[in-house]
This record gives structure tokens, sequence and C-alpha cells, in this order.
DNA sequence: TTTAGCAAACTCCTATGGAGAGTGCTAATA
DNA sequence: TATTAGCACTCTCCATAGGAGTTTGCTAAA
């Protein structure tokens, strides 16, 4: 699978073009920056060659040269240059986390932009599965008669609210009760196991001191289930390339990846299957597992402890370098917020009870 | 201003036909339709007509007609049938508002969607001027150490969440203390009015009996404006009309408004005013005022009782029919939404004091 | 193994011509 | 005066053709 040397430069410079210009490559072109230590002709001997193997064709018999999938896949591996991140950037990213804010959502969203925008694809994040966290408290509070808002925290951060409408009005003494009792029969269980919970009456004995009203206000909290919402920012940066590359059926490829992306659940769970086991950054090259994004890439990276990713999709002619290492700083960037917000509610936690 | 009654049909029927079909409309098309009461020739000479006044033109010399803006105008404001939503159409709407929610915000969204989605151009609505609300109360809660949630309930529901960091961590019922003072004190001014307290110690009396915290925390809820954010919803619809009528210059006018849609303030500010004191539903038949939108039409309507504006954006060819009854139906039912979000609010404080 | 040189292939642009659609005009008609 | 039939004219759209310009593949020589 190796190639000879001047035959990766070649192809490392016909994917960096690509990328650059989003035109085929000549062979004369490459000799630019090669400072014509060869002929164009050893040049196009060697992308013959490339083209037998399949990591380069031709759209037409004499035009220049595009990077196949193989290609961009080889040029990933093994010739990609690591571009740092400008100042702009960094300043920017951190800006964006400066507000300390334990809405994990909103984290989320602004995560989701921050990718989306540095590289000019669509950035998305896919939320920790709440399932597996372990609830810190829930908060109750009377916002009008018969209706109760409820704030679920789980161990990094805020991650539900809503509303309970209750048949029987609620005092606000009965609700601080009902929120006590929840909160220290349930702190420290995940949600899953929450959601499992049976409340049949007979059977467990720690609520037996719950009113039906408690019952009524528990079950409706062990039905929410959070579901695992998709952030997704930045859809209209690659309507830009569109025209540029292939204005026939660009559009038609266009709309194929927003259905695609349309369908969150679908999409989750294709960009965690392409990370498989593996950590850190993942880059996928036009993947067939998912019809709509199969002629899109992906730049991939875990976060925190409960199977969270995020990343980029954009077109196979993306700025891979510097997806990947956007990817991976916003990562870290985020991983670390959520446990610098899980810290001190576990420290809550010793304190108040 | 008025035309002979058969140039009013031929208009009409222009129009209908460039809205269904996106077609130049020819002569011979408008005889289908009218039973050959009249030649073809005849039907030439009121187009010849109507072309003179500027109600339609040719995009080529020898080709059909087509609206121009002036033609829509006179479309929408004489000619117009009113279409009945569907059931389908009627149960979704119905469906979307059943579960109860007192989340202003998530109820804007879903409004957002559902016009977008039902007339198949972007909908998006325009919140009320929170400024103008009167606080009902706020919630606060210990949600970590030096952390404090917080979420203010206006007379139309929730409007605003998040987070206090506070440099000393309260109690309970250091919190709880301040809630009920903050409460006390505030409780029916408008947000308006809060906005421009000034918290002088000397000057005020009424929080004399405040910690520093409890300063703390007001300012930081005064600091709080909440902005006025657009809900959008359905950019997307609109891409597909964009290739099947100017394929070349489409993709450039959808890139103008999504530009000027990103631009939230100017866009509500302009649709605000295009609604001048009208009350109702204002259609607006491409307006020059705001360049992005300049060559795509509106239809809005008010809702509630704080100008707040809804309504849906497509291209000067859309069904003005369907989104005039949606928007209007829709505008009622969310006015109801809020109404009824505000009546048991108002009915707690009574019960509450 | 590399190179120079050249024919061949293909795009892109422009021009041309014919088919088809639709109009405007003129002269006749009710 | 309003309407109509008929016809020439205009323009799009499509297919075709030719020329300019790239870029390749191949061959034969270095």
């Amino acid at each position: 699978m190796d190639l000879p040397d001047r035959q990766k430069l070649v192809l490392k410079e016909v994917v960096d073009r690509y990328i650059r210009y989003h035109e085929p490559v000549s062979s004369r072109m490459i000799l630019e920056d090669y400072n014509a230590l060869v002929s164009s002709a050893t040049i196009r001997n060697d992308m013959n060659d490339l083209e037998a193997s399949n990591y380069i064709r031709k759209p037409y018999s004499s035009s220049g040269r595009v990077p196949t999938k193989k290609g961009y896949r080889f040029f990933v591996d093994w010739l990609l240059d690591l571009s740092e991140l400008t100042k702009k950037e960094r300043l920017e990213i951190v800006e964006a986390y400066e507000v300390r804010c334990l809405e994990v959502l909103e984290a989320m969203h602004k995560t989701a932009f921050l990718l989306g925008n540095i590289t000019g694809c669509v950035g998305f994040v896919i939320p920790p599965r709440w399932a597996e966290t372990r609830l810190d408290h829930i908060i109750l509070a009377r916002i009008a008669p018969r209706l109760i808002l409820f704030v679920i925290v789980s161990s990094i951060g805020v991650i539900k609210h809503g509303m309970i409408p209750v048949e029987k009005d609620l005092s606000r003494d009965q609700i601080e009760q009902i929120m006590a009792i929840i909160n220290s029969n349930l702190r420290g269980m995940t949600l899953e196991e929450i959601g499992k919970l049976t409340l049949d009456k007979e059977r467990d004995g720690w609520y037996e001191q719950l009113t039906r009203d408690a019952l009524f206000v528990l079950r409706h909290l062990i039905k929410q289930q959070v579901r695992r919402e998709l952030c997704l920012e930045g859809i209209l940066n690659i309507t830009d390339d569109l025209q540029e590359v292939a204005p026939d059926q660009a559009m038609e490829q266009f709309v194929q990846l927003i259905h695609a992306l349309h369908d969150e659940e679908a999409f989750a769970k294709t960009i965690i299957q392409r990370r498989a086991n593996e950590g850190g950054v993942v880059i996928s090259v036009g993947d067939c597992s998912l019809p709509g994004i199969a002629e899109y890439s992906t730049v991939t990276a875990g976060y925190g402890p409960h199977s969270g990713v995020l990343g980029v999709i954009g077109p196979l002619w993306m700025d891979y370098g510097k997806a990947l290492s956007v990817t991976s700083y916003i990562a870290n960037r985020l991983e670390a917020l959520l446990v610098a917000s899980c810290a001190p509610i576990q420290g809550g936690n010793k304190d108040d009870e």
C-alpha cells in the first residue's frame, strides 16, 4: 500500500491544490511547485501510475486529475500537514467559552457554531448519552396554579427543564417537600436507572411517605426521556462551494445532505458507528453507509465521559488539516468545560447533605 | 386604478398560473380556462394593455407573460381567492399547540416551524417586546456552589432563564429570602421599568433590608436585557423553487436572502415598519427597503398585546392565498395560547399574595 | 529512468440553422 | 367599436459544427 516517494509528493500536490482551487490539477501545475527538478512528462508518468492504483482520476480523457476517495484517504492518513489555529481563531474559541454556563445544550450549540464557522463546514455536536449521567438534583418550583417548573441537573450540568401540569394545585411547601424527597432518593442514580423505576407502591418502600401528587410528579419526570438532540450549525457554509464545483448535481447532492442531517438519529448513529472504538480524532472520507452523506467527509472527536461526539461534515475537498486541528482543539475545550461544571456540583452535594 | 373586468380575469389567470407552474403564461393557456368565450387574439390585446400599464411583462419579446410586482400587488389586493386550510393542516396546527407549554420561546419556534412547513416558505416569529410585559415573578434556585439559577416569568409566561455566578456561596434559605424580597418589590413592573431601576441604596428605600448579595443578584437580573430574538424556520423550503425558476441568479438571490435574515434586527425592524399601523394580515410584495429581501414577499400578522409579529417570507410567486389563511389562523392560535398562559398566572398572583 | 516532441482527445466558446412557441399587426367581420 | 383570423416576426431551445486552448498518452531518443 506504500507509494514511491515522488508519487506521494505528486498525490499530495494534487490533493492540496484541488482542496485549494477545486479544479482538476494538471502536470504542469505540479511542476510549478516542483522547481522543475523533473519534467512534466515524469509527473505525467507518476500521475498515470497513481491513476492506475486509483488514487486519482480524470473527469474526462484529457483533463487534469482529481483525487478519488482513496486518494483523499491516503492524503489524510499519510500526507496531511497539521495546521495550527490562528491567534484570531483561538481567541474566538476561548471567548465563546468564557461565559460560565451550566446549560449543557447551550454550550453545545455554541460549540457546533464555532466548529462550523471556523472550518467553513457544517459543525455538529452529538450530546453525551444523558441516560448514563447521574442525577445531581432536580429543582421544582410552582410557576402558576397547577403548573410546576422542573429542572434536571445531572453530573454534567443542567440538561433539561420543562413544565409539569398537575391536576391539583400544590402549595409551595408541598412542592418543596416533594422536591426534597425525590432528591434524597434519586440523587446519584443514572437517568437510565431512574427511567426504569417502577412506581409500584407495594413493592418499593421509599416513597410511601409521598402523596399521590408526588407520585404524579415523579412519573412525569421519569417519562422525560431526554432525547439526544443533534446540534447543527453552519449548513449554509457549504452552499458557497456548491455551484463552484459541479453546478449540475451539486444542488441535488446538497438537498440529499440536508435530508440526511434531518434524520438526526440515523445521522448520529452513523457517525458513532464510524468512530467504532477509536479515540481521538477520526476522519472519514465519503462513506456509503448513509446515502445522503456518502459524498461528504466528516472529522469527528469524542469528548467527555459519556460518548459525546463532535465534529464537522463537509465536501470531500474540505481543508482536512484545519478541520482536524479545530475539531481536536474544540473537543478539548468542551470536555474541560463539562468537567469544570461537574466539579462544583459534586462539591455541592457534599456541602448539602 | 381600476381595470376592465376581462382584464382583471386575465391578470388573475396569469398570476394564478405563474404561481402554480412558475412559467410564463401565454394567451393560449388562458384560453383553456376560458372555455373559448373569446379568441386568443382578444386575450392578447388585453395582455398588451396589461403590459402597457405595467401589471405584467415579457421575459423576452415573444414569450408568454409574467406578473410584475405591480401585478402581484393588484392580484393580492383585489383578486385573491381565500383558501381554506385543509383538515390535515388544521390538525397539525392544533396538535402542535396541544401540549401546554409556558416556555414562550419554545412556542414561538414551534410556530415558526408550522408557518414554514405548511406554506412551503420561511416561517418567522418576532417575539413581543419583552420590555413591555410585566413581571409576574422570578424563581431563584441554588444549582451549585456560587451558582444560582434564575427564571423570569412575565405576564405571558416563562421568557428567560439563566445562571448567576455569585462570589459568595448563598444558602438555600438566603436565596429564598432574596427571591421573596425581589418578587414582592418588583412584581407588576414592566421589564423596562425594572431595567431602569437605579440601585442607589440611599435613594430608594425598599431594599434596605437586602444584603449585598441580594443587590448583586438584582443587578444581574436587571442587566439581562432580554433580546428580541428572531425565530426562523424552513429556510430550506425555498431552495426547491430556486433552480426551477431562474437557475442563474436564483442562487445569488438566495444567498442574499440568507444574509438579510441573518441580520435579525434589521429584518425585524423592516417587517415592523412595513406593517406600519395596520392590523390584521399585511401582505408585502417585494419591497426595496431591505436589499436582501427586495425580491421576496412577506405575509405577516400581529399577535398578542405587545407588538409581536409572525408570518412567512417567500418568493414573489408564493401561494398568497394559503399564506394568508395560514398566517391568520396561526396568529390567532398563538395569541390564544399566550392569553391562556397569562390568565392562570395572574390568577396565581391573587392566590399567592 | 527520464525526457522531448507530437498526435489525439476533450472542453469551452461561438456560430449556425431549424423547429416550435408566442406575439404584434393588419385587415376583415359582427 | 370590439373582436377575430391570419400571417410575419422574434426569440428560445436544441443540436450541430468548427476553432482555440489544454492536457494527456505514447513513442522514440537520451
